[in-house]
DNA sequence: TATAGTTGTCTATATCAATAGACAAATTTA
DNA sequence: TAAATTTGTCTATTGATATAGACAACTATA
């Protein structure tokens, strides 16, 4: 019966600034439930004193999630958290962004960023089963709920199959509508890989992020119910948002 | 038509240093297979070019990797990949971590790292549909393959129906051949929420990581065939060695 | 054998990150 | 009202991070 300590602590000399760990650290504990909507945070000394930091290692921290609009500060109050648990953005053999999210918020949809044909990469031409620099339309989209971005994502289509997807999905704003359109009406999810890395530039602004934020990546690809690829695509979660629940598949 | 430039270059004052997230980038980039095996890696001159960094910085992160085992320098010839691409875990109805592995490793088995006796939390008891606070028995484990950490869990079990289920789990350096002692021969995953954070003191000690790494985060139920909870699980992969591949039921 | 290309080491300087202390400003509590 | 608590602002100092330039050491190649 050997015990086991749940390291509170904080790496030095890590290339992660202490203010930005204690930053994770706090969002962390937002995400998974630890402080109510408006509770307060414990007072800066305190959390000085738990992750063995200067008072002011701490006020970094905190002013960058204030500046993210996670916590508000109050002189002589204290500081309190705004910002609600993680949404659960459930991954299943029938994954779609409308229905996935219904319950958790009021609002959501998918804003098409941009569109265009290009060559099939070596990894693109292998999911949807076609010759390398076979061309294939991409459209990079935006989901937002509630105002939020929650994730970003790049799909590729067949463009001789699927020409004119990029017109479907700005007009209606939705993949499955769009390919209904092409006589597809339904569509399951094939295959799924996972993993995590740092926010690169292009995340940071798409999902409105900060600096050293993390994202999920998922690689999948749809496939019709008689086993046909029709998509293939790359999603970005940001981590302190979103999580991914697995349903069966 | 619209374009969209991929972002190649890096986030200053962000709280991670820019030779962290050089160095992530690299290791994404060998992770993904941008780089063969004993491939030479651009000159450092190209690498500050394409980051828009002095020499120096990028100088430090190659340090960094060549510490971390990933890469080897040598004087007058160049920078070499040693490590190969990520290890792809299946995650799926029947998730076995010895089998889930096979093809692509040598060499895997579990090391049993604590194990204690503890009252269910919240979230533990629901999982398992106790009452809280109900005795439970908790297995610090982790995963290797060819030598090296890629997964590290916490497994909590119903301390009266799996009395001793922890010399078991030494014993076999399994979590399957320990349930069946138990009666259990088969198991299902019922649910997993998966999330990624950088990774706490006890995982860079445990996984042997260095600071600002990512983990991924699993929380997943296996339940016997008929629905009966039998195992709470927190399991944590380093992102740099490690990707999930959800796989159908 | 030169020459070009590459990594290794050194010095110097500027900026960011973290610590330390003091006190002001606002709010709550006794 | 007075005291205690908490956030906000300021100055100063130290160490890590990043830039800059020069040159040495080593390798491959023309």
């Amino acid at each position: 019966m050997t015990g086991r300590q749940e390291a509170d602590s904080i790496e030095r000399r890590s290339g992660v600034s202490l203010w930005r760990q204690i930053a994770d650290r706090i969002l962390q504990s937002i995400a998974i439930g630890d402080f109510a909507e408006n509770a307060a945070l414990p007072p800066e000394m305190a959390l000085a004193g738990r992750y063995g930091v200067n008072r002011h290692t701490v006020r970094s921290a905190i002013s960058a999630l204030v500046q993210e609009g996670v916590l508000r500060a109050e002189q002589g109050r204290g500081t309190f958290v705004l910002s609600r648990k993680r949404l659960s953005y459930p991954i299943g053999a029938r994954t779609r962004f409308s229905t996935g999210l219904q319950g958790q918020t009021s609002e959501r949809h998918i804003v098409l960023l941009a569109s265009s044909v290009e060559p099939a990469s070596q990894r693109v031409a292998e999911g949807l089963g076609l010759a390398r620099g076979t061309e294939v339309i991409r459209l990079e989209t935006r989901g937002e709920a509630d105002g939020r971005p929650v994730s970003r994502a790049a799909g590729w289509f067949d463009a001789r199959r699927f020409a004119g997807i990029d017109k479907a999905m700005a007009e209606t704003g939705s993949v499955t509508a769009s390919l209904a359109r092409f006589g597809i009406d339904d569509y399951l999810r094939q295959s799924t890989v996972l993993s995590a890395r740092h926010a690169d530039a292009a995340d940071l602004a798409d999902l409105d992020l900060q600096p050293g934020a993390i994202v999920l990546v998922t690689v999948a690809v749809n496939v019709t119910p008689d086993g046909q690829p029709i998509q293939f695509s790359e999603s970005r979660f940001p981590a302190e948002r979103v999580e991914l629940k697995l349903s069966a598949l």
